[in-house]
DNA sequence: GCTGTACACTTACACTTGTAAGCGAGAGGC
DNA sequence: GCCTCTCGCTTACAAGTGTAAGTGTACAGC
C-alpha cells in the first residue's frame, strides 16, 4: 500500500468522488471530474487501475462494468496527511498548524466557533482520569 | 516554481534544514540528514541542484563551496500546504481539519491551551472594525 | 446475424523523484 | 611541483505520474 500521506492531488480527487458516492464506475468518476480537470475517459481508467494496484481502492464487476470503491477511508488518509504535515512543516506543533490554517483561508466565523467547541470538548474529555 | 504544496518529504527535509540554519553548504545539509535518512553526500548534492532549478532555493559561492538558502519561506509553504489539505481532504472545513489533528497526534496539553488562545485572539481581532 | 459502441486491458511516452557513481578542477599538504 | 581530497557538474537508471491511444471483446440495436 502506497503511503497514505503521499497521495497526489489527482489521486485525492478520484478518492474524493468515491468517498462521496460510496462507489462509482469509471464513467461516473470521469463525469464528475471532467469539468474541473478535463481528463479523458481513458485517463481516468488508467488512474483507477493504478490506484487499485496500490490497494488504495477495489472494484467489483457489475455486468461488464467495474464498480470502484475506496479501500481506505477519508479518516485514515486525513490522519496520515495531517500527521505528516504536522511533523514535516510544523515540528509537531498543533498551534503552529492552526495558526497557519487561520491565516490561510477565508475562515467562516461559524467555523471558528466550531473549532473552539471542539477544543473545549477535547479538554473536558482529557481532564477526566482514566476510568 | 514548483507548486509549493506538492513538495515531497525529502524536499521538505532539506528545506527544513535551510530554514532552521538560515543557510548551509551541501555538506552541512548532508551532515544533518545522514543520521535520519542515510543519504549519500552526492545524493544531497543532486537534490539541492534540482531544488534550485525549481527555484525553491538559491545559492551563493563561498570559496569553492556553495552556500544554499531557501527561496521560499516556511510560512509560504505552510500556507500553500494547509490550504491544499483543507481543500482536498476536508472540503475547506477548518473544524474537520482541527478535529483530525487532535486525534492524529499525542497532543500536548499546553498545545491545546495555546490553540484556544489563538482562536480567542483571532476572534477578538475579527470583531474589531478596520481602523 | 452483423455492426458499432463502450468496456477493460495493454502499451506508450515524457517528466519527476530517489538514489548515486563518474569526471574534471581546484585547494592543501608535503 | 605533485598527489590527494573534495567540490560541483554530468550522467544513469528504475519507479511512479500524468496523459492517453490502440486492441480485443462482448452486448445492443438493426
Amino acid at each position: 500500500m502506497k503511503e497514505l500521506h503521499a497521495l497526489t492531488d489527482l489521486q485525492l480527487a478520484i478518492l474524493d468522488v468515491l468517498w462521496r458516492r460510496g462507489e462509482a464506475t469509471a464513467s461516473e468518476v470521469h463525469e464528475e471530474l471532467v469539468d474541473s480537470l478535463g481528463l479523458a475517459r481513458k485517463t481516468v481508467g488508467t488512474l483507477l487501475t493504478r490506484l487499485e494496484k496500490q490497494r488504495v481502492l477495489t472494484h467489483r464487476s457489475a455486468g461488464r462494468e467495474f464498480v470502484y470503491r475506496a479501500a481506505v477511508t477519508r479518516r485514515e488518509v486525513g490522519r496520515a496527511t495531517v500527521r505528516n504535515v504536522l511533523q514535516r512543516l510544523f515540528h509537531g506543533s498543533l498551534p503552529a498548524l492552526v495558526n497557519q490554517a487561520l491565516e490561510s483561508e477565508e475562515v467562516k466565523p461559524g467555523d471558528v466557533q466550531r473549532v473552539q467547541e471542539l477544543i473545549a470538548a477535547w479538554q473536558r474529555q482529557g481532564e477526566e482520569p482514566e476510568p
